[in-house]
DNA sequence: AATGAATGAGGATTCATTCAT
DNA sequence: GATGAATGAATCCTCATTCAT
């Protein structure tokens, strides 16, 4: 029974399907009539809607940035000092939900889709652009000139410290992620006084 | 008019091959057939050899992990200090054979690949053990107890690093990239005082 | 916002589309989709007026034999004289409306439905058939006897040259076309004398 | 059991097959599958030998075009005069073996990928030249400057007439296609007297 | 040791057609 | 009268893999 205004709708749950088809085979092998059936419809659609594959991908690659960014906005919201502030998006960056399998999974591929596809580099560059910027904006009052160095540093400390602990042979363990950015963050500040 | 003894050297050039048609396609998207006709053999033979597809991945891997702990071996060999080993560890992971286009895939690729093959993630997991057992070793001297941690910090942060060179808009810049590891190693040292 | 009376507007656009869109094709390889949304309706509309891809075909294929026809028709009606209603006859075909690309298309195509299709072969012989007798009738009073065997060398004449014509290399020249045939009519008068 | 040296067998069963299949639908509308499974093959060896489907067509194309020239070869080897070798090269167009259905399609459709595949409209022109040049050769001695002409009558009226044997209601008459012709032929010569 | 031959399985994509509104 | 929604069935093409030689 079709009805209208569809189109948002089917597009959502293709995205959504998209995200755990990717999850569950932990890369981009994944064909577009398995995403299809996961969101109930029929690939023709996911084909009507998205013109192609590569569209379907970088349409859930730019759900997952988006949902990334609304997690930081969320906890920057909360934070009322340049410090809290930092805290806020360090932790935001190792919660739960982001290092759940389908998460991670959508993360690596689009890194390695990154290198391939125009704008999904564009994309992640953007995100990585926005998140230096926040960093810095609020590391100006408490390192002053350095503070594109040490958003640099913690910048590149949250990738490789969630990388290991996405692919190490233990369970992710976000608080621990958090607290060595943190001891890195707190290096940087006790060089000031 | 097959010869004797090729065997090593076939498969040397299939892993060789392999690993081109990787950086070629940024992704494990590479048929054995492309990867044959680049070592010039028949993809039957490559079959021969390796059994499959995913065997021929594998043994890609294990062979740039292998370069990659053969830099770091001749780095080490050359530094009489502990620091001056801290610093030619780091130095290896960002010399410029490391960004080659074939290496950056094959790393971000292998990353994929280890999220569901038990044997790439353990090969990856070694890897990362030896990294962190000569950082650990290294810096016991210099900073006693908190040498585990800050192996840690100095890991993911060479990681963090390198995936951003990697994947940025401008062309990687190893100098740089190692001078901010050691800015973070000197950081860490500062704290001892 | 439907308008009353529609149908007949709509089957006409239709139409037109259909023979556009073959002539863009130069083949019957289109959708009914793009015939639709050239003539700036949906494709179900297409559907509910036509019931089906063939009919759309068999539909257009009638609209460009009603054309000829009519062209026929006019210039017969200008024509005075046997003589100058053959030669009415054969400059219609060759008129430059015939040899638009869409035009050279439907010819072509037709004679290919016309294998197939029994609807599409009796069109064609009812177009062929109402040459001829319009060639006989006007030969009659030249040629006398003969006039069956003259009118059947000139229509084939005319559908020989008018494809060589439309598949040449060269920029179809219907006056040459027109010239030629006349020359093979004026050899057949000759042979009276 | 595979052999070696099978390349020309399979190409040739493969155009073969594609002859028949595309007079069994009158269409170019096949698929490579039907094509295949008439050769005894999988779809997918007609895709390695060939390359896709219009090359399919392209060689099914050159390979009629072949047989025709080959039988004009023939006829024109026994005639010994030139007016035997105009026959000759009539006669040969309208043998039974041109009109088995699978030629007449395969002719009528070649006609419509004439118009849009470049290679196909070059082979159809070179045939057409090939035909032009023989008959202006034995037209030489006997009507002299007008060769040129009478060749353009006599091939287009070759052309038509083929169309309406192979299109008409009945059955094609060979014999009496070649007495149409040759009566314009006789024609063209009675007007030198 | 090495390969040409061959294919089954699948995968992205297209499309005519249907249907509820 | 008209359409957006939806799909089943195809179609071209690819590819890992096998096998006889």
């Amino acid at each position: 029974m079709p009805k209208l205004g569809m189109e948002p709708i089917r597009r959502a749950a293709l995205v959504k399907a998209t995200i755990d088809e990717i999850g569950a085979a932990g890369s981009l092998d994944v064909t577009v009539s398995q995403i299809a059936k996961r969101a109930g419809v029929s690939s023709a659609l996911a084909h009507h809607y998205f013109g192609g594959k590569e569209q379907i991908f970088l349409a859930a690659m730019r759900h997952v940035l988006a949902v990334y960014a609304a997690e930081v906005r969320g906890a920057l919201g909360m934070a009322q000092t340049p410090r809290a502030r930092i805290e806020a998006i360090v932790k935001a960056g190792f919660g739960s939900s982001n290092f759940r399998r389908e998460v991670v999974a959508s993360w690596l591929n689009f890194y390695v889709l990154a290198q391939v596809s125009d704008e999904a580099r564009r994309l992640l560059n953007v995100y990585q652009g926005r998140l230096h910027s926040n960093l810095v904006y609020n590391l100006r009052p408490l390192v002053g000139d350095r503070s594109d160095d040490v958003a640099n540093h913690l910048g590149a400390l949250i990738d490789g410290i969630y990388l290991r602990e996405a692919l190490g042979t233990q369970v992710p363990n976000g608080k621990k992620a958090t607290r060595q950015v943190l001891a890195a963050f707190e290096l940087e500040l006790g060089t000031q006084a």
